[in-house]
DNA sequence: AATGAATGAGAATTCATTCAT
DNA sequence: TATGAATGAATTCTCATTCAT
């Protein structure tokens, strides 16, 4: 049953997906032009012609990572996220814990940084990852910033603003995450980094009792 | 046989700084692998022997971008951004602003990107950045951080982990300050994001007055 | 489990030959080296593996095509030309209209093009095709010449050239029937042609009344 | 003086002919598929990266020596051959001779063998050889029949498809000189055959006394 | 018999680097 | 100093061929 003498296996339907995180695997590591076709073939268990049987070429398996790969999770990610209740500085909180749990503990977490290392060499790969998880991410905040201002919990901030300020540590968290990022403590222990991120995030928005 | 165009004359002390600034423009913009000597010499308006002409190769030219170009420029901002005084909350306000000003709108802000990018193929630079550029940055907000909490004017919190939290979002608006770093807002009015960032992060830092 | 579909009545003899006259096709198309196997096997009707259950590599397979497809042929229309009796003149004319329906008019104009675009790369075929295709089409010829001029018919003329003379016109309208020869009113009125050929040949030959 | 321990000379002028006429060399001999880029290098003393100096890729080289190295001599070459005066046989006979001077002996030879192999891979370079080489040619063959019909030399022929019956000979000899094609005698002895054609051809043409 | 996934040798192309000028 | 033609190693990509199914 183990293939120990064959030279190879077919394994048509899994195939692409195996390739696409091989690929994902080394992009994060290495970048997209330091990345050899043969280091992603390698890391898939196939060989140098392999990809090119499910990929025109280096640049596709770059656009299929993001759309294929990466981007679907996103959808997933941004349904669970989207399902929470309570007051407003609980939405937060939840809010960026489910975040984490969805997109930064998951291979979701190479999405930032393959698009600030690559995205100028992709444009249409931006456009998408634009559309479809940054506005989507800031949207989530927006709708509990409004939430919070709106029922008095919240102080009165500059919502479009606000909304950067709080998505830019998550982001450096997800950033973190794929290695080789120097922000030492923050990779070590990322929940109490995302901790003292609420703790003071929140105390910052809330409007004082006074 | 005279100079005939001033243009001309040469600069030899100039030549490598010139060059760097080239390659550094180009690597921010594609990547040290996607970057062909080539587009570095276009940029510097010189021919593609001449940069070896002072560096031995490619890979010499992105250290000497980081060590020669950018690091210098740390301690120079450095030493300013560590010049200020007042009570805590001033102190913070004044860390943000001026690093932003020396950090974020110079050509120091190609380093975060830089570093995210290319940091995993060059461990020796990543290693010091870690020490010449991320830790004297953290030291800052320690320091700040510290003070704040010791006179009272600051909650308690957890002081490795808040660090980081302060240093994100200005981290975040140097990338952005990148180009095709997708985060609408934020690269568009820094100083509004800085605004709302300093708002926010200062009222979660200030202890109550009950 | 009953053979729903007629038409995959498996015709084990018949695939060999199916395949071949698809190699033809394609090899007359785009040459050898251009051709790939599964632009064979996809003329074929079948996938990329079966042209190797019949042949060796795809050598072998242009190697098959000249010396199993055509050049039988060839000794099969030799031998309708050979047939033929009258006068020189008409012999001559005879010869050319027969050749022409049973080389020309056959998928034997392909032979030609082939050797002439990849005789020398395949030495050996180039030695079958000019002992049983080029030398017995001068036989022909010199035997209607030898004859003419035996009888008076013909003018004395230098036999071995003249029989040149005569084939040349021959195998340019066998080439333009390949496709892609620039010759436009031969390929598009052959007969025409051919008739202009004899007209204006024959005129040479015949030896003046006076 | 002799570049012996030279690892390369510079001949940026001369290169680029360079290159394409081992180019055409290796192209006429193996076909364009078959034909490596550093066979083409190699025959010009030069290694495999510096054709890419001048020029883009394989396709390009194909289509430069065609249009570059090929198609500027049939213009020389044809004002050549249209320089000529005297009776329709006379022309004729004359217009056959320099013809094979200028075009047969050259490397212009050349140019029917690699259409009638590569043609169908390239119809842009097809369309230029029909209107450049193939049309020109036809009309001088045209100019030449119009006058001897219409001075009552030759007899009412089929213009339009004797021309062909006239370039037919030419072009098998051209063809016959690129080697490889079988056409024995032809090769041997260009001048025999080329008499031989006149000879019948114009003994075919010419008006009978009676 | 036929399939078609996988292989891997080989060809095209790129580009960092050298060095004669 | 600077140039840029030339090199050749490295990489992408193709495709003839194999072989488990």
């Amino acid at each position: 049953m183990t293939p120990l003498c064959k030279r190879w296996s077919r394994r048509k339907e899994a195939r692409p997906q195996e390739i696409l995180e091989a690929a994902l695997a080394q992009f994060v590591q290495k970048g997209f032009s330091a990345t050899r076709i043969e280091d992603i073939a390698r890391e898939a268990g196939v060989t140098r012609g392999t990809p090119y049987l499910y990929f025109a070429n280096k640049e596709e398996i770059f656009k299929a990572v993001i759309r294929e790969l990466l981007l679907p999770q996103v959808t997933l990610a941004a349904e669970r996220v989207a399902d929470f209740s309570g007051c407003a500085a609980e939405l937060l909180r939840e809010l960026v814990q489910i975040w984490w749990r969805v997109m930064g503990e998951t291979s979701l977490s190479a999405l930032p940084k393959l698009m600030i290392a690559e995205g100028s060499n992709f444009p249409e790969v931006m456009d998408i990852y634009e559309r479809e998880f940054v506005l989507p991410g800031q949207q989530l905040f927006r709708r509990v910033l409004e939430l919070g201002i709106a029922s008095g919990e919240f102080r009165q901030v500059d919502i479009d603003q606000t909304i950067n300020v709080l998505v830019a540590p998550i982001v450096m968290a997800m950033l973190a995450r794929c290695g080789n990022v120097p922000c030492g403590q923050m990779a070590a222990d990322p929940d109490a980094y995302l901790n003292a991120f609420i703790d003071v995030t929140l105390g910052g928005l809330l409007a004082r009792p006074d």
